[in-house]
DNA sequence: TCGGTTTTGTTCTCGCGTTCACAAACTCTT
DNA sequence: AAGAGTTTGTGAACGCGAGAACAAAACCGA
């Protein structure tokens, strides 16, 4: 998809090892907050629930910051890792849709102390516009185009009824979003250049009920 | 993991296909509304958001449910997958942490529309205990195990901080529950045969972040 | 009844991701 | 200073999943 020119300071990092450089990075943290200075693969990948093998590998494409008969020294690599996923800065994010989940999203510590800050809450119901969550009060909808301008957003999430989210997707791609993470029940579609991420709560549960149901065959009998 | 004999009605299903059925589910819903009574697997593709030629070969590994020359009856091959998934009887569901986000998946409507009830809701703050949250009361943790007995509970959600949320699964484990979906952002160590998923919401937005990155690699000079 | 059309089910090939296994490289002890 | 002991980084083998392509099977019209 991506046509990349230069190969020396900008490999491609695999999608796989992308997803896992987050729960690292998690581990890392953990690890200096626990006064260690320096971690070996193989407790690394423990922390982080891995293969010691896959950790190796998925670091290896970031470059070689390890000492061999030594390990990592946790600092560092923290950094790089953070630096590679681009969470060294900060980004601005606007939640859309502020029943439930919204709140519980603008709520989110998690958010904050990960480089992501959200500059805006935005409904399109009156009602809740009078508002304030976590310090960020609600927002007509419409004023999204000036937000997003403004903030310099360039991720935004979605947590509206189903029905609203492909509408909203739409406007964001508009106002010059390009990813988006998408907790509505329902498929985008978007241009391509724009990346789409999806968690569904009822999906998981669903999978979990597969195998459930095939541990204990014999309960179910007709 | 699973060793399993008899491969005749109960043939191994890839666990990619197996991620992919509950999105097939919804679609088929979404069509069965529509009063659309026959799909082919072009249109049911489009709808979930795949290619036709996966949609079909993950229908094949449930049996062959279609007619050649017409397409899928959507009645009949949505009461198919919903049988394979499990999800034609009810699953009880235990939400244990009721913060936030406890608080927005006990008044999540998805669930109980898919096949799973809300059967409990657990915290060990006890001003937290007084509360009703969709129609459901906040009970103690320490009722769990009771809990779980008395209702035949197989599945859990962990909604707690991170710092509880291994003990959660301990006493979920002990429980009998067999299958956790896990919010708090760590890694849950539990003994083989039980089931988890993992659900990490600045995971994902960190993801984002990695390829919003490089989409713009002149904004982050220097 | 029979050829033409449509759509499924399946086979085959290719690429990605995981894991093993080992050489290279570093530290420590004597 | 040199050998013993660790641990990283990577080449190679393997297995799974995605997609293309096609044969089999159903319907339709004459």
């Amino acid at each position: 998809m991506t046509t990349r020119a230069s190969a020396d300071s900008t490999r491609e990092i695999p999608e796989a090892t992308v997803a896992r450089l987050p729960i690292y990075l998690r581990a890392l943290t953990a690890l200096a907050e626990s006064s260690i200075v320096t971690c070996s693969s193989e407790e690394l990948a423990t922390a982080a629930g891995v293969n010691s093998a896959k950790l190796r590998k998925d670091l290896s494409y970031l470059g070689s910051y390890g000492t061999r008969g030594v390990g990592y020294d946790v600092d560092y690599l923290r950094y790089q890792i953070a630096r590679q996923i681009g969470v060294t800065q900060d980004w601005p994010v606007i939640i859309v849709g502020i029943g439930n989940l919204g709140h519980a999203l603008a709520n989110y510590s998690g958010f904050r102390s990960r480089g992501f800050r959200v500059v805006a809450l935005l409904d399109t119901d009156p009602s809740r516009q009078t508002e304030v969550v976590a310090g960020v009060d609600v927002r007509p909808f419409r004023d999204m185009e000036a937000i997003v301008r403004q903030h310099g957003v360039a991720i935004g999430v979605i947590a509206t009824p189903a029905a609203a989210a492909q509408e909203v997707a739409d406007r964001m791609v508009a106002a010059g979003i390009g990813s988006i993470l998408n907790f509505a029940p329902t498929v985008l579609s978007v241009p391509p250049g724009v990346d789409v991420r999806k968690v569904d709560l009822s999906i998981e549960l669903q999978i979990l009920a597969y195998h459930e149901q095939r541990k204990a065959p014999q309960e179910q009998s007709v």
